[in-house]
DNA sequence: TCCGTGCATGATTGCGCTAACATCATGCCG
DNA sequence: CGGCATGATGTTAGCGCAATCATGCACGGA
């Protein structure tokens, strides 16, 4: 690995040296009208007449003047950002709920501007009110778990909120989400009526990730109601999810043989484990079925496709945008509850009923 | 201690009625201090009492206060924000960029802040024009290749500037990254070396995957050293990845049935054709080798483990962080060209040379 | 001819905060 | 006991832009 240094931070290509960054008064001189003219050009806004456009464009492009948005938020206020809060990119899930929102966004004028809590209600505070001092259009944040101050920051920021992903709870504002607890359940009375009876569960590990403790909870519930108990749970945390669900399918096999069913908090983990009973040659789903959470594309590869639900991720980000969008406009008020139903794909792990 | 009341804007400072976003004017008076003071406190700069500062905490947490960094960051002239421009978050291989910022940035009191492009440069233009205006600290960019206007803005930002993942080319200013081209030659050269001599490419279609695209010409110039050819290549876009490399390398086997190599332009779709062909029952590595590139964490669980090369993608994040955080502080100037070194990992489908 | 009308542009003010300097006690030294 | 660091606070002046209102000017109908 080697180490050059050139001389000078800006060669300038453009016209001059930007000592100092340019602002309206430079393009104002340079065209010759006064700085509220050109900021009316440059936003469109207000008559200026074709000639007087054409010239201040050319100088703007000419000095290469890019506006400072900073002032422009103090003087108006008005910012054209939304906080987007999440706790991690790696899950795959998120930058799809993203992809939704970017979408719907698009052509809004507005943008969402990521913030990452790994999980961590401190982080997520944090996040929270770093994110609201640049007192953003609205918030669309995951979850309903959150410590007294950041659901206090939410409730005094006067912009519209939603939180996404989940609806089992007490919501701030705003909220788009599927019931994991419902989700959980279904599973569990679709697996009941499949004649499956020794059902094991595999998961996260992680104490505040509330939605796959929530599913867990559900499932829980469903299988009560055929008068089942969960005959044995693994959890893990950190590490490749393809290969800890290999791992963990192999741990929980060896203590429990007799399970006939496993269920896992997410696809990935899932997708180990359908790897691992391949491998080992195992019946599925005669011997064993198996099922996991969020319909990642992921599953359309695999030898064969593991049961899931839909958690309806691209939606959410859109609808959740949408609200923050509508509102920001029209300036309405009042909390939209959205429940989405997710569809269970039975795919080929788990036997007809 | 007591608390002294007097004639004050908002006589409800719990949380409700945020008519009008609070300002530093309530916090002191709230306080009884000057907007100084309180300014001071809440920056942790200069001297304040201890008392004081006690007391203008108080009063800061009691009404909810968040600060307005609008306004702060017009005052003061510093913004302490990262702009980081890539062209994916579904990659994987993107979000371990981000996690490698974030880590390195993390008590820097600098915040990265994502834009997407989707690997169009026009939209990377945007982005970038949008960023820009919100006058970050620095930038960090993937990629060497921008339209005309996005590098003379770049240039004339005055900011740091780092582009990543990629060395070969011409950089603005400081650059971490990896030579693709050498990391296609080099895997080429091992796949010669162990004696395959049909080889066929698969990889994405689009065009401003330039990475990609270094790395199949430079594959295919390690190839020429050996005298070999490319003998069949196969292209997609969109869809599931793991799918997609399942489906090319059914088309290009039937194709040319003769391939006793097939190169992926990705881990994704190399995944993908591994799956497709221990399904298929081919013998790999000995009738057939396969190679992807990227080495992302999902192999770990793959029935066997696919050849790869590592693209250092934390360390380009971390190494890239770096240099703008140590710049910001530092006021130094000069752009950095850091070359890391990617290791090629035969794992079990290539045959020993 | 006049004034109204509408368009094109300019002047002023302040968004909420911080840099820089000003002020005013203390206390401690010789 | 004088003088001057030192600490703790306040005052002033913008940062770059947009809201708002003021101004100038051409045109057309009465």
């Amino acid at each position: 690995m080697e180490v050059t240094r050139r001389k000078s931070p800006v060669s300038t290509p453009g016209p001059q040296e930007p000592r100092r960054s340019l602002t309206l008064r430079d393009v104002s001189e340079a065209s010759g009208v006064s700085e509220m003219t050109v900021s009316r050009v440059l936003r469109n806004r207000g008559d200026v007449s074709a000639s007087t456009r054409a010239r201040v464009l050319e100088a703007a492009k000419h000095l290469g003047y890019v506006p400072n948005k900073i002032a422009g938020a103090l003087a108006s206020q008005r910012v054209n950002l939304v906080a987007v809060i999440i706790p991690s990119l790696s899950n795959l899930v998120f930058p799809e709920v993203l992809g939704g929102i970017s979408e719907e966004l698009d052509d809004t004028g507005l943008q969402p501007v990521v913030g990452v809590t790994n999980y961590s209600p401190e982080r997520e505070e944090t996040v929270l009110y770093e994110m609201l001092s640049w007192r953003p259009s609205g918030v669309i944040i995951a979850g309903l778990e959150h410590t007294p101050a950041a659901r206090a920051m939410l409730q005094n920021a006067g912009i519209p909120i939603v939180e996404i992903m989940d609806v089992d709870g007490e919501a701030v504002d705003a909220v788009v989400g599927i019931s994991h607890h419902r989700a959980g359940a279904e599973m569990a009375r679709r697996i009941a009526a499949a004649g499956y009876r020794r059902i094991g569960f595999l998961g996260t590990k992680m104490p505040d990730d509330h939605r796959a403790r929530k599913r867990l909870e559900g499932f829980e519930a469903g299988l009560a109601e055929a008068g089942i108990a969960l005959a044995d749970r693994e959890f893990y945390s950190g590490g490749s999810a393809l290969l800890k669900g290999r791992e963990m399918t192999q741990a929980i096999l060896t203590r429990s043989p007799d399970l006939d069913f496993l269920y896992y908090s997410n696809d990935m983990i899932g997708a180990g484990g359908l790897l691992y009973c391949l491998d080992k040659g195992i019946d599925v789903p005669g011997r064993l079925g198996l099922a996991g959470f969020n319909g990642v594309e992921l599953l359309d590869g695999l030898p064969r496709r593991l049961a899931t639900m839909d958690a309806c991720r691209r939606e959410i980000g859109q609808r959740a945008a949408a609200i923050i969008a509508g509102r920001s406009t029209t300036g309405l008020v009042g909390g939209a509850r959205i429940e989405l139903t997710p569809v269970l794909q039975p795919g080929d792990t788990i036997r007809p009923a």
